[in-house]
DNA sequence: CTGAAAGCGCTAACAT
DNA sequence: ATGTTAGCGCTTTCAG
């Protein structure tokens, strides 16, 4: 039989209820008996049961983070995966807990619903990949804790927290002008694709910035793949006269690699003939020859953000989030600068 | 208020005891009167409280997931986020949730006591790469139900699941063999790196079964990174004379960019005049030309097996589990075959 | 500052 | 087959 409240009471000359209140650092109990009662609790081996504690306070110290978990996950976005480590860490280090639930942008309504109403977790933190209308409706009228991870793409009254990523592409811009070159060339995703186009504002921001323009005929968008990257740059190359751009920013890692291996295929040397710069600091980066400058940003930290932010909803219900966060960082590679 | 088990008692006109036996499938309630009851649970939106029924029951029908969590995972360590995935589902499927803890070696056993003596969980799903010695004799002296995912370095009384890696490597060897190559090479992780020994072992034992024998000057050891990789395959180039060997398999995809690289650089055709072929099908595989053909192993797969198993020894606590699953597939592309 | 006592909502053993 | 009741171990309000 485990050691319960009663035992340490007993052995204190007390009762369980100053037990309880001492153990929570409560404020009316005296120093002098917090110490003593703490002393014997931890003589006893005294662990509060959780799921007692769970009850009686009627919290659970949870968070649910739900998103989907289809397989192959871990490959097709191995930054959910970075986010997930990072809000653990947050959470931990408050004496929260974070429990994993995968559904579908069908089911995430029934399982948000049954989440909260079975009282299975204290607040939830939602990937933006499955939240709906529907699921803002109901969140919003429950008045459930949440923080939506990314940028929702419909305007709502959500809780969210994402990546800046028009600062990512001001900053992919400014590097480039600052090594100058002059002539950029945006090879991004489609018009869907929200992440694409803050970065291409960003770009043009920059740019502008520097009593430059973007020529819009350097800018090229489709869908996120290595052939569509390598398509593109084909395109690109034949019907452009030469050196009509010295740099290419593409807007993630498949399109970078399909883009320099068009590149190189044609014979142009990257960096030295054209520059080439991407997003997201993912390994393949580094796989490549030369290997390939980005604009990385810090998942794990997001995550973080996400899980303390959360916490203080929890404590401060009517506090409103609607946030950009993560600073990006440059990272210098090949594909940029020759090899000193 | 949210709805309780008395206002469905009150409403079926019965007692508290008898609802509960009802919505759990009690076998000593009448057929009749079980849907009478769930109808008017379902009609009053009755949902357990999960805070109550866990205090009652004693109950969490909660399992941690324990591992390492450090910064840069998602990169580092694709497969246990697959893992993660898989479990998720298999436990999902059953009623139980899956709570994610991170700890390091050193924090595991502290980790371990304080999850279970708090009771936050039922169970354990510890990941091989944190499972220490002092751990195992902590598991086994508590009788902690647990699954260890990946066989630990040393041997004991835990329960663990792992890939079939020997298997994974008789199928690559076995692949080879068929397509006619007689002088295979292996290039592998250090003797610390079990999973590249126990490919090893299955790529002898497979080739004695043709009644040859793997050339030992033809196996080479090193670090799993791309440098050695290369490194290896270009000292196996000038040492050994021309057309002694007509493949190689590499225990890992790092060791396989490596050689591709090398081979590529000495002019060497792949696959016409060797072949190519590793293991797990990294998405990093179809991003080389020609891409690479691999024994891919299905780690969400992994993850279902491990929360399955892990239930049932709950329920029999006595069972002993210590077995290798998931059927290691033949992935062909371009590093073995010609294209069509 | 401390003690007493009322729950928290459900399960399960026991009685009928 | 159904009703009754004793917990499950802790937090928290209220008295003193």
């Amino acid at each position: 039989m485990p050691v319960t409240i009663h035992d340490v009471a007993r052995e204190a000359g007390t009762t369980i209820g100053t037990v309880s209140k001492a153990l929570n650092n409560s404020h009316s109990i005296s120093g002098e008996r917090t110490v003593q009662i703490k002393t014997i609790a931890e003589r006893l081996g005294y662990r509060p049961n959780a799921r007692a504690q769970t009850f009686a306070r009627q919290a659970n110290r949870e968070i649910v983070f739900l998103t989907g978990l289809p397989r192959d996950i871990a490959f097709a976005n191995p930054h959910m995966f970075e986010i997930l480590a990072g809000a653990e860490a947050a959470l931990t280090s408050k004496g929260y807990g974070l429990k994993l639930r995968g559904c579908g942008a069908d089911t995430v309504c029934s399982m948000m619903k049954d989440v909260m109403e079975r009282k299975l977790a204290d607040g939830l933190l939602l990937h933006a990949s499955i939240v709906t209308r529907e699921l803002a409706v109901h969140v919003t009228h429950t008045e459930t804790p949440h923080l939506v991870i990314g940028k929702p793409g419909f305007s709502s009254s959500l809780c969210w927290i994402d990546n800046n990523n028009q600062l990512a592409g001001e900053l992919a811009a400014g590097y480039l002008l600052d090594s100058g070159k002059r002539k950029i060339a945006y090879i991004g995703g489609g018009d869907e694709d929200r992440i694409s186009q803050d970065r291409l504002e960003g770009v043009k921001v920059r740019i502008k910035e520097s009593r430059m323009c973007l020529d819009p005929s350097l800018v090229f968008k489709g869908e996120s793949t290595m052939a569509e990257g390598t398509r593109i740059t084909n395109g690109l190359l034949s019907r452009v006269p030469d050196a009509a751009f010295d740099s290419v920013i593409c807007a993630n890692n498949l399109l970078a690699f399909g883009c320099l291996n068009a590149l190189q295929a044609r014979g142009v040397r990257v960096p030295e003939d054209i520059a080439l710069i991407t997003f997201d600091d993912h390994p393949l980066a580094q796989l490549t020859n030369p290997m390939m400058t980005t604009v990385s940003i810090d998942m794990y930290d997001l995550g973080e953000q996400a899980g303390k932010l959360l916490l203080s909803k929890i404590r401060k219900p009517q506090m409103q989030i609607q946030t950009y966060t993560t600073i990006p960082r440059l990272v210098v590679r090949g594909s940029t600068a020759s090899a000193p």
